[in-house]
DNA sequence: TTGTATGCGTTATCAT
DNA sequence: ATGATAACGCATACAA
């Protein structure tokens, strides 16, 4: 490894002057600047960023809080675009991105713990249990943070629009003559909160009677749930005329059971995903559904992120909400009133 | 940030006695030791990874090599299963994960520089383009690595069991009668080599004859182009009874494709998926496939790449194989001879 | 058993 | 314009 002792005595110089000429400090005479850079260049020296986090007592690193509890969230696209889009803008802006978790090692931290031992410069929380007292214990540190898809006070979180787009899907639904709208929902989480009370009052405001039996609740990313919720529906004495799933892949289950009882799509059933993964776009028919922007939120939650590291005072926490966009396919059909 | 410093003050001790009291070496006496360790404890004492990789020389931290060529690294659950059990496993053992890249910030770097860099301890490489010469550079220095699915000299790997896994496949296929049957492959990577190869291989033992146009290729994680491929085989004057899938997620395009033309499966085509994803357990009639079991590989990349770290005089390159599992599902059927 | 001193590779302050 | 030096937090060889 070469080290900025090795080109300063290459160089003939002093390690400070070294130094300095590689950052761009302005003290040192262009000449020497040049050939040191030179020097440094056939040399192949790189910094070291440990010496320099120590030194900087900033590490040009982020982490990234992502618990799989259900052992699904990677494997959901939703997030693992997040993920990548996160890791690409960040890398772009000169930092390296690293997983926090409890328990390293022998030493049992939380994540706060964690996140300091690893001096990260700041956090993204995602797919976590928000009540959890440890993620609680870093949002409210004095490390920077974003949340995704959920808000706490004087902090930055990057939000999906759930409920601009619970309300594209029920006007989109109420426009092809829809008036009897069944909505299977995720568990109980904010996401969820929002997603049932903007369908609610999009619903309220198109003058549609909603019977109770129409909502029901079923699990994200888990099509027995929503293939026993769809059964549920079609045993009713008034069955929806369609269908709104808690998520594309969900769906599947709701796809079953409709095949199950003879039911074709969208001519006997009406059904909507949510998410727009890959598996919406080549499912055929092709599913109708809400494209979350998730390239652009983990990209935001990124920046914001960073931009919260590099300007402390002049920060102020943001709510940013990324929209989405109805994806039309085939699986809702127009009903002549 | 409450430093060794700070707790030998408190204690009125040395730096060093507290140093080594926590890191627990033999020559501080029991009764320091316990008080040193008690007033760590109570102020909340956290060693600086930081410094102490500094001092050390290594950083406890593994990089991991995950490149989104096509977009759908990440996406697809075979990688992103990988890279949370490798995640979890190289926690358990005390080490950090950090995503491992070309161009961080301003500084224009290859993989091996950025693991310099960040001080990596190792590298997990996947899912990258193996005969890119920055890869080939990394693989080829002295920083420990672990590589998935693919093989360089003297240099361990972990390797899905590609030739069993065809094998199981088509044995099961014959076994349940079928003697025409196609194959649908992806791109050419040595994964792909090594499936066709025993495809052929496993057909000849048992005696089956293979046309040319019978096997064919299509890309992964591309529904559309298995589906085109699909549409070609049922094009051809003798078509097969069985077609298997380069995964689970391409065959959404041959079932589209079937069931445009009417046939039903596995009544009018048999079909065999490779993988293992959640979608092929929900998809009804359940898919046939080849589990590949990313938990364990992923597990193992970790473990491996650990102990060549920790062990490095006793360390032995290794080709680890990872078996998988036939699921049987519903999507083959049987024929009478 | 405990303390002193040094250095890991940097950056930054203060002399020169 | 350049250099000597201290400090970041830690581990350790060596001295006491």
């Amino acid at each position: 490894m070469v080290t900025l002792k090795d080109i300063s005595i290459e160089c003939g110089v002093s390690q400070a002057t070294v130094s300095k000429a590689l950052n761009g400090l302005p003290d040192i005479g262009e000449e020497t600047a040049n050939y040191i850079r030179s020097v440094a260049k056939r040399m192949g020296y790189l910094p070291n960023a440990t010496a320099r986090a120590l030194k900087l007592g900033s590490s040009h690193n982020i982490g990234i809080l992502f618990v799989d509890k259900t052992s699904c969230g990677l494997k959901h696209e939703y997030f693992s675009e997040i993920l990548n889009s996160l890791k690409v803008e960040a890398e772009r802006l000169g930092y390296d991105v690293t997983f926090i978790s409890k328990d390293i090692g022998q030493f049992s931290m939380d994540y706060y713990q964690h996140a300091k031992y690893r001096n990260c410069d700041g956090v993204v929380i995602a797919s976590v249990d928000f009540k959890d007292p440890d993620v609680i214990r870093l949002v409210e540190s004095e490390i920077p943070t974003v949340t995704l898809d959920y808000t706490f006070d004087s902090r930055t979180s990057v939000l999906s629009d759930n409920v601009g787009g619970m309300q594209e899907i029920v006007r989109y639904v109420y426009q092809n003559g829809h008036r009897r709208i069944a909505f299977i929902h995720g568990e109980d989480t904010s996401v969820t909160q929002k997603r049932i009370a903007s369908f609610f009052k999009t619903c309220t405001e198109l003058g549609i009677r909603v019977p109770e039996s129409y909502v029901c609740a079923a699990i994200y990313h888990d099509p027995r749930s929503s293939g026993l919720a769809t059964r549920n529906l079609l045993a009713l004495p008034e069955r929806p005329t369609c269908i709104l799933y808690p998520d594309d892949f969900s769906f599947i289950g709701g796809m079953n059971e409709l095949e199950q009882q003879g039911l074709s799509i969208p001519d006997d059933m009406s059904v909507v995903g949510y998410d727009g993964i890959l598996l919406s776009q080549v499912l055929r028919p092709k599913l109708t559904t809400f494209r979350q922007d998730a390239e652009t939120m983990g990209r935001k939650a990124a920046a914001l992120l960073i931009e919260q590291i590099e300007k402390p005072k002049s920060w102020i926490p943001q709510l940013i909400t990324v929209s989405g966009e109805l994806l039309e396919g085939h699986s809702v059909k127009s009903i002549r009133i």
